[in-house]
DNA sequence: GTGAAAGCGCTAACAG
DNA sequence: CTGTTAGCGCTTTCAC
């Protein structure tokens, strides 16, 4: 040591008093010959928090949810936060085991407002600072108590679904996944902004490429007339347009296709697909601002953000 | 309380001695009715063990590494570890800064063998567990004391460049990424499978899809007869792909393009792209339980792990 | 402006 | 088989 308490060095760290210029550079020269780092687990112990977070999806391997590690990333590094990533695959148990176990770690959780309700209820109850993103409408939430960051799915839908109107479409299919509690506003705005399309709901056990590949064949032929095929995510439509080519139906001459997310390779299949915008990385970056907001204060300005989806016109759903 | 001292909770709950029945149950119901945790941070103090472990990719977009943290998190969560991701999107300094940072959190570190020689070496000298993942040549790495998963990129290539040979292919592009050390295998490994072809090389300064996209025009034009292009990897090969049949040229036709990750959506492009299966899930499973037992044990059975590459042919290397 | 003492919740070493 | 005694490395009163 180079001449001073813990303490002090202590709260010259924290930045909690000020010090005479000349103790001040005794202690930095120190630190900086000793490498002196502080022990996180000890400041944890002491202090009751961790400088960590944690975020809960339900599929890593969905680049929209990968989009949204991105922007939480990038927050909580700039503000010297930890980030635990935690994938809960879609299942109940799973994702309840996990995020209690987690939140042991972290001083603050964000998760996906598709988490089991068991688990939201969980959350809430377990009062660590917690912040919800995804596909809500205001208030209809149960756990609505929780601070969210929402895009809206009705919103989201209607856009797309006006725009397919307007191209001509009638005959709509829309491949529903019923397992998220995001998929019913989706079709929820499709049916208002289409009040003259016939529409047509396949329900899916999965939102996966490979799903909406082997359901392109039922969902081209399955319906007379079928002009149009709306699917619950871009991985499925992604899937779903390369069967459709696969199969010689022509996109969008036949049938027009398009999904949500705005995943990035979506621009680059053939035809590039339409979607909508649903702001991944955006999403991330509010909600770790406002989760470490009110990690740091205790309170948040807002609580609840809303961001506005935005409908992304490409080939995959242009004219006939 | 219910009955005994914290020391023999904490030994019950460690699974270290045995205990009268009498007793286990007497503390497994005062723990039940408490809903009591072991503080983390306290627990991590006491035992110097944070389990949790850190993982360093460098690129979070990319799905190949994607997977490998797929992989990664599924054993690392099998066996109570929780999992800190760090992206460190290819910044020399950044690299350093969160590495350090990230070694003070947890047990052990997953990192790619790409990350910078600086960042490598300060890896090795902070004397936690550590394993690397990626593509590296036996001997190769300059920190190779370093525990690693690795795969061969010479390897891969070669499988690939031995496919595309034999599909009659002479006048070959690399697009090259150079600012990976894995870069320079594959090129490697290209030419030696392909002696009687012509290799252009094309320098990239991204790994990414728009990269692709914005390279095509003079790749494919650039060169007299080019009538294959094999690029660093699958992000820039979808873009390459995609730009190519806007622009009119046909795959495999009038020219082959082939990438390198089997990257999930590369199936699903039209035409399906050829690649290199480069094992992304198994990388991080296999790296995970290197680490964990690196950790657990102090030793490893076996300090390098080899993985086999896959070619996986698909119609953008079709025959003309 | 600085330091001494106490304690965060756990585990480890040693008794009994 | 169970309890006692000491810390782990930090922050936090509260004096000086």
């Amino acid at each position: 040591m180079a001449g001073v308490s813990a303490t002090t060095v202590s709260k010259l760290i924290n930045r909690q008093k000020s010090f005479s210029k000349e103790v001040e550079a005794r202690i930095r020269a120190a630190i900086e010959t000793l490498d002196y780092r502080q022990n996180p687990a000890a400041r944890s112990m002491a202090t009751g928090q961790t400088r960590v977070v944690g975020l809960a999806v339900q599929d890593l391997r969905n680049p929209h949810f990968t989009g949204i590690i991105q922007g939480a990333s990038q927050v909580a590094e700039a503000q010297g936060f930890g980030l635990m990533v935690v994938d809960f695959k879609e299942k109940e148990q799973n994702a309840q085991n996990l995020l209690s176990t987690l939140a042991l770690r972290v001083d603050g959780i964000i998760a996906s407002s598709r988490l089991p309700e068991a688990a939201l209820a969980q959350l809430q109850a377990s009062r660590k600072p917690a912040v919800l993103f995804g596909q809500t409408e205001p208030g209809q939430l149960a756990h609505g108590a929780l601070p969210s960051v929402r895009i809206r799915g009705y919103q989201a839908a209607y856009l797309l679904g006006k725009h397919l109107a307007e191209s001509g479409r009638h005959q709509v299919t829309y491949l529903s996944y019923p397992k998220s509690r995001w998929d019913h506003e989706r079709l929820h705005g499709l049916r208002e902004s289409m009040p003259d399309a016939k529409i047509k709901v396949i329900e899916l056990e999965a939102q996966t490429m490979e799903a909406g590949e082997s359901i392109a064949a039922s969902a081209i032929y399955g319906a007379d007339g079928c002009d149009a095929i709306v699917c619950y995510n871009d991985m499925i439509a992604i899937g779903l347009l390369h069967q459709a080519c696969a199969l010689g139906v022509e996109v969008p001459g036949q049938i027009a296709i398009a999904g949500f997310d705005n995943v990035p390779t979506t621009r680059f299949m053939t035809p590039p697909l339409t979607t909508v915008d649903m702001c991944s990385e955006e999403q991330g970056e509010k909600a770790m601002e406002l989760l470490l907001q009110l990690i740091k204060t205790g309170e948040a300005e807002a609580t609840e953000l809303q961001l506005e989806p935005r409908l992304i016109v490409r080939a995959s759903t242009g004219r006939r």
